[in-house]
RNA sequence: GCCGCGUUGGUCAAGAGGUUAAGACGCCUCCCUUUCACGGAGGAAUCACGGGUUCGAGUCCCGUACGUGGUACCA
């Protein structure tokens, strides 16, 4: 089945009516990997052949998205290539050709049924045992199509603009078999398999056709999609088999579904759950709807590759941090899962801080300036914005950790949690405190040692453990139980701040 | 209902007939640190269930249960 000559080219789909969710990137990470693996090309064919569902800036969105994923592709409506258009809507009148060749073939026909009609047809054979009754090889016998009219009533309805839609014919007592990459060999009874809609009444085709028939064009040597394809693959198939011979068919790979915490994963969960399911933020332009993404969310656009690639595949080493090139190099779709995995953020949050972890002060700096400028905070002095990022560094799970793990550098902290404190406050720690401001305005040299000596040489002359003094000079400086070493803060932030801030939290304690 | 696909700890998972059933996340205990993290040492699974096949089954076969997808002139 598998070709013998040729590049390696595979292609994402998607149609272009709403955010990129999870599941999408990472079928969109297997095709690319792949592709790059076996030194192959990767399209983008936009599916917008549902008029109906046409969403204003979807398409950009896309885009945007493959981008900041660094997945783009090699050929696409937007670049264009050797095999456009690339927006089927475009490819409007090629589907028709080949529509008409399987009616003249007689494996498909033309169907007159209305809405109505087809609403009846499933309220009138519908029962306990069969809910959903299908138009197949037993039902299209009842039906208004070219197979039960006669030739002259078939002509005079298309001569008079009668509209209709062209379906499939799917043979009887059928067993219709494929290797999948993934699940090696499927089959379906063609019993089971209905008559689908090819091309519709609007002159579009549908999915079926269109994909069959554009992968062909475009010479798809390997279609990756997601597992709720499975299901149709047998219409697929025999479209492949009555147009251009199995043989030319690429091999077929249905990636697992990546589940939420009840079932498929779906963008309510993400709203239920707080945790981003699209890739980017998208916001529905007619319902104003909005799906937070993992990149607003703080994610860095390698740890959220490497997240997705996980989950489904691994290399059987037990490593699990990779780079694009290691995902490249050590991709395989025979490790890819059969069965669905279920997105755990406590997980993904674990990759991202990996990867900050990882990554130097250096590479993460346009991104923090952007945090940090979003806020309104204006850094002043580069070297040393990046030495307090330094310092944080490994306390930041996501992006936007960084603010609220350094901002007190920039600003006295305007809460402080003197709850934390309290308890054990009394005179003599007030009194420390005051003397060691003194001291503090007196100290020639402001360095973290000479900071953290007469600290201690103070406590210890007026009898109190460091320790004890550590946590309220701690709260003091930087409002909360966290944060480096207190006199490495006081070091940073300057004598002045340093002082101000201990005066300013006194008068809070002893209030 | 029917059809397809799946089923190793809470989650991601290694495992391709013989292992004390890896590892990671999360959780818990402890060490380090008189903050929070980082780092380090530990703790927790009768492999959905029931039948087979086999000297031996998480690994092969069958059934059941459960989950999941499909059942549109949506993709």
């Amino acid at each position: 089945m598998q070709k013998s000559t040729g590049k390696v080219r595979v292609r994402f789909a998607p149609s272009p009516t709403g955010g990129l969710h999870l599941g999408g990137v990472r079928t969109v990470l297997y095709n690319y990997l792949f592709a790059k693996k076996h030194d192959g090309e990767f399209i983008l064919r936009i599916e917008d052949t549902d008029q109906t569902r046409f969403v204003e800036g979807a398409e950009q969105y896309i885009y945007d998205c493959l981008k900041w994923c660094g997945l783009e592709p090699d050929e696409s409506p937007m670049q264009g290539g050797a095999f456009g258009p690339y927006r089927q809507s475009e490819r409007k009148l090629m589907y028709h050709d080949y529509a008409l060749q399987l009616i003249h073939a007689g494996h498909a026909y033309y169907a007159f049924d209305t809405h109505e009609d087809l609403e009846k047809m499933r309220a009138d054979f519908k029962t306990t045992e069969n809910p959903s009754p299908q138009y197949d090889s037993n039902l299209r016998t009842k039906m208004k199509n070219s197979l039960t009219l006669s030739a002259e009533e078939v002509e005079r309805n298309i001569k008079e603009g009668v509209p209709y839609v062209v379906r499939i014919k799917v043979p009887a007592n059928e067993t219709i078999t494929f290797t999948d990459l993934i699940h090696h060999e499927v089959s379906f009874d063609s019993n089971v398999v209905d008559d689908k809609v090819l091309l519709k009444a609007d002159g579009m085709p549908t999915y079926h056709l269109a994909v069959v028939v554009d992968d062909y064009l475009m010479k798809i040597t390997h279609a990756f999609r997601g597992e709720e394809w499975l299901s149709s693959s047998p219409v697929h198939i025999l479209l492949w088999k009555y147009l251009f011979g199995l043989d030319q068919m690429p091999q077929w790979a249905h990636l697992p579904l990546i589940l939420g915490p009840s079932g498929k994963l779906s963008k309510r969960d993400g709203a239920k759950f707080g945790f981003p399911v699209y890739a980017m933020n998208w916001t529905d332009p007619k319902t104003k709807d909005f799906t937070e993404g993992f990149k607003e969310k703080g994610f860095l656009p390698g740890a959220f590759i490497n997240l997705l690639a996980l989950l489904g595949w691994n290399d059987g080493t037990g490593q699990e941090l990779f780079s694009m090139d290691e995902l490249i190099t050590q991709f395989s779709i025979e490790r890819v899962h059969k069965s669905g995995a279920k997105f755990d953020y406590e997980k993904a949050k674990w990759f991202n801080h990996e990867w900050i972890k990882k990554s130097t002060v250096e590479e993460l700096f346009p991104d923090i300036k952007k945090i940090f400028e979003a806020k309104e905070v204006v850094i002043e002095e580069e070297t040393h914005f990046k030495n307090i990022m330094e310092l944080v560094k490994d306390r930041c799970t996501l992006m936007t950790d960084f603010y609220e793990q350094a901002i007190y550098f920039f600003k006295a902290p305007e809460v402080l949690d003197t709850e934390a404190v309290k308890p054990k406050w009394n005179e003599a720690k007030t009194d420390f405190f005051e003397t060691y401001c003194a001291q503090l305005h007196e100290l020639n040299v402001w360095n973290v040692a000479s900071i953290e000596d007469s600290f201690k040489t103070l406590a210890t002359e007026k009898n109190i453990k460091p320790g004890e003094l550590q946590l309220p000079m701690r709260i003091m400086l930087v409002g909360g139980k966290f944060g480096p070493a207190v006199f490495e803060i006081a070091h940073k932030i300057g004598k002045s701040a340093t002082i101000s801030r201990i005066k300013t939290a006194l008068v809070q304690l002893n209030k």
